[in-house]
DNA sequence: TGTACATCAGTGAACGCGCGTTCACTGATGTAC
DNA sequence: TGTACATCAGTGAACGCGCGTTCACTGATGTAC
């Protein structure tokens, strides 16, 4: 385990440019998202992070997979194994709770295409979408879970942008949460009366 | 009505602007569209566009007004005045195709809060806000239509992101356009069984 | 019909900025003997 | 336990770039008389 004994040592710079890098995203957005600044806020040379980061790109890739697994981290806590469609909603409401609290994060992770050349990053991705399909699987075991997983994620993924660019009322957290867990509930009584 | 007569005023700046913008747009991502780039492809000096517009967000907001006018006017062309499920589901296919033909634009439409600053912005956004709502009125006349009309819009705009950034199939148009109209289809069987 | 002049729509040089990235370097660390 | 040395993780100067924006300017246009 490294240590930050000297001042010239860092000690763990990799995670300290991770840290620097989403604290400037949240702050100023993707496009204050610079090698330069990263280095700044981590009080090290500008070139300090190219020991531990190809290029932006990398940087960015990193943020992303870590967003990702965050991800997943906060909808398994909202629960872990969900089988009602009461359930299902509240994993729903975590999706779009993390989308709120971190808008810019969430957009990094969403707003390009999955980069193929960051394999961490398509696997995250695959993960998620995987993680999605089990959940639906194990709510509606009748149905394809392929298709209304589909319909599923992006319900509530057009709630998390919709709210996220200011387009629906997201004044406060309950009724964010209402609207999301009435349009989740109106997707289970299609399954129901099938 | 101006004309281009001579080389030096060049009749129609304005447009030729908003024209070169969308251009970039599409091949460059919202990052190559600069002022100066926009004065270059315009064929006219780095600060004529400031004759026209105040600064790049002023260009940016008229880009972004103009998609949402284009946005409205391709879901009227789908079907001027939706009333079955069936009719509604061709508006969703063509929201979901607008945004996978002209994704950059759709990006900038959809990317940001919408801007304060820009009241032509925040008109478009409730225009397209408001046809939504009428159409899902029409549509299933018993529903609170305010609620279902939000879970329309966010099914339909979360297909068109899941799409835009390559976590669905959108291999073929065709492919697309069923996924979307199931989709819309198991919305409908909700109403239908209440 | 011709001319004077205000207005409009461009030019082009210049500014300061922050960026990504390279390079040769140097200080600290840890391992072999 | 001490020393030599390879390796690692930083430094700092420098590069070239494109950007937004300002400024004083000039060429073209159109209107009043």
């Amino acid at each position: 385990m490294p240590q930050a004994s000297s001042s010239y040592h860092h000690g763990d710079l990799r995670a300290a440019c991770l840290r620097a890098a989403r604290d400037l995203l949240e702050e100023d957005g993707s496009a204050g998202l610079s090698l330069r600044a990263v280095a700044r806020r981590a009080g090290v040379s500008a070139t300090a992070p190219y020991r531990h980061y190809a290029d932006r790109d990398a940087l960015v890739s990193a943020v992303a997979a870590e967003g990702y697994r965050e991800l997943a981290e906060h909808l398994a806590a909202a629960h872990p194994s969900p089988k009602t469609p009461d359930e299902l909603a509240s994993v729903a409401v975590a999706y779009v709770r993390f989308a709120l609290d971190r808008p810019a994060m969430f957009r990094v992770m969403f707003a390009e295409p999955c980069d193929p050349n960051s394999e961490e990053r398509v696997a995250a991705t695959a993960a998620i979408s995987g993680y999605v399909r089990g959940i639906v699987h194990a709510t509606f075991p009748g149905s394809d879970p392929d298709a209304l997983s589909t319909t599923v994620w992006a319900l509530v993924h057009g709630l998390a942008f919709l709210h996220l660019d200011g387009k629906l009322d997201s004044s406060t957290p309950e009724a964010v949460d209402a609207q999301v867990r009435a349009a989740v509930q109106a997707l289970f009584s299609v399954s129901a009366a099938r």
